[in-house]
DNA sequence: TTAATTTGCATAAGCACTTATATAATTATA
DNA sequence: TATAATTATATAAGTGCTTATGCAAATTAA
């Protein structure tokens, strides 16, 4: 019984479902123990409708924070023991209104002193503690809110992931197998969504001479020692280059191996002191369009046609946010 | 949805349940996402499996706080998923002896960094209250083992109970009524579980004579504007007193009606310097006893035998303990 | 050394919610 | 002014525990 603790943070939820066991379990037994015909399910919906006299099954849910079939599932127990009743409303004959019947107000009568007492004795229980466990809760719920474990995990993993990929750049020294991958891992992925159009064939037919005798640059991304990924920084008139040729084999996808490369390429952008970072995409391809946000380019205006045909989108570098 | 939260003190089970399920329902979505074909439920009998490396179903449920049926349900969904094996022991083929398979090893590699990320996320999220959140939750777990809320509203329930009941003594005015309830009363309880011996018979049909008039006193208790029960404190030899004669109605028994009697009863005893207050009981009355020893009574031997014949139990009051 | 008790696990059913989906009434839109 | 979309509730099934109970193996007592 007590390894459970000596775990700590990870078996949390275990920890908080036996608290609230404990507590909804003595509640039963407090009622049964006294003799009232009542059960703790049914307390913040009976107290609820109490309060504002006449309610609805939809109103009740949002109130409480309660999936509407729960309530309606309640509401059903109340009604059966005859404790509220409930008619349909005249303007709108889908909602049900429930209140409190005869036989509810006696009840009450027997409930609100215990009640009182629960209360009195949980504040006391929190006084014990030597805590103020309320602002407590209402601290975990509030920070929950803004920033819940989900996200907080997701977070982590995404940099775990990115730590997992190596960057490597193309290397002369594996020219046959660097180019193989390159123009491999390309030709997949544009066979899948668009064609190989004459523009790219020229490129991954020749990267050499096309990118890198040029002035561009070409990566691959290592993930589990395979080749996983590749991106290449182009250059264009000026000291303009264009971020282009990412592919993402299909197996690796969904493990941040597009991220890693394209902050690679910006990395090298920026070393190079460019001032106009841009690349093109289609509007369809929404996933890869988030992650170029994610990495700081913004979305601009199309000026001049494109040297491809599946270009429809065109985004920019922001170098004076991302610095 | 803050209605919940206004309820404050009272509704906190429901907001512990809450809380519980947002943890649990994060951790599936965490598994879900990273496509890991694993339940939040599972963890800690697989986590513990793991640690142990080999462990009985017992012995789970009891280092984790589970009802055994919830680690034989957990345990038969992990050996259908071929992550764990159950072999019997051979020494006592009642026993089941879990360990992990080579495929749930493998899982288990997937597993141990997505589990460090949620044990950092949630003390991240801890941190984030600026409150030592799991201190205050292990606190909250010792303060209900001392003291739970089931009992602390049964001890406030008690004290309003008490307070309800009105202790009237044996009055001059009312002798009629007074006399022919204290007759009834006790006739109703005697008549059910003994018979009305002589010596019952001589003080209850002539109260007057053969108790005040002796220097005794009878007392009745009023709940609900209703005459609920009745105790009398009989003068023996010297400064001896007996406490007898205690009677309550069926229906209003469990209701602290014969613990504030018996207060009253005592009270008079110390009021008048006594020095020896006894009584004498049937060893078959255990809820009597129990209160009686409530009250400050603790067990002596019988050493003459008493005027009833039901009496086999007799108590003496201990002054000492109880001033 | 048989009979009674205890122990370890399995199974069934229940509880208090959930998600998913259906259905009917109402409202918005073309 | 039909038709589509939305809203309010009901129903079914699932989840992750619980309590209750059964059964067989092992241990203890007579």
């Amino acid at each position: 019984m007590n390894t459970i603790k000596q775990l700590g943070y990870i078996a949390i939820g275990t920890r908080l479902r036996m608290l609230t066991d404990k507590f909804v379990s003595d509640a039963d037994r407090i009622y049964k123990s006294i003799g009232v015909d009542f059960e703790p399910r049914w307390f913040t919906v009976f107290y609820l409708i109490n309060l504002k006299k006449s309610i609805t099954v939809t109103e009740l849910a949002d109130q409480l924070g309660y999936t509407q079939p729960a309530v309606t599932q309640i509401a059903n127990s109340l009604v059966k023991k005859k404790l509220i009743s409930a008619v349909k409303e005249k303007r709108d004959s889908r909602k049900k209104i429930l209140t409190i019947t005869a036989k509810g107000e006696e009840l009450l009568l027997e409930l609100i002193p215990i009640w009182q007492d629960i209360e009195n004795s949980v504040k006391e229980l929190f006084n014990d503690t030597g805590n103020d466990v309320l602002f407590v809760i209402s601290k975990l719920e509030s920070e929950l809110e803004k920033n819940d474990i989900f996200s907080r995990v997701m977070e982590k993993t995404k940099n775990r992931q990115l730590d997992e990929i190596k960057i490597l750049e193309f290397d002369n020294s594996k020219k046959d197998v660097h180019k193989k991958l390159f123009k491999e891992l390309n030709y997949e992925w544009l066979n899948k969504f668009f064609k190989v159009e004459k523009e790219d064939a020229k490129q991954l037919d020749n990267p050499e001479r096309e990118i890198i005798k040029k002035g561009g640059f070409i990566f691959f991304a290592e993930y589990n020692n395979e080749i996983a990924g590749t991106a290449a920084l182009l250059k264009r008139e000026d000291n303009n280059f264009e971020l282009a040729k990412m592919a993402v084999k299909e197996e690796f996808q969904g493990r941040q191996i597009g991220k890693k490369l394209g902050m690679a390429v910006v990395e090298k952008a920026k070393q190079l002191d460019c001032e106009n970072l841009f690349l093109e995409t289609s509007s369809l391809l929404t996933p890869a369009i988030n992650l170029y946000k994610s990495l700081g380019f913004e979305e601009v205006e199309i000026k001049e046609p494109s040297k491809y045909e599946r270009a429809t989108f065109r985004m920019k570098y922001n170098f004076k946010n991302y610095n």
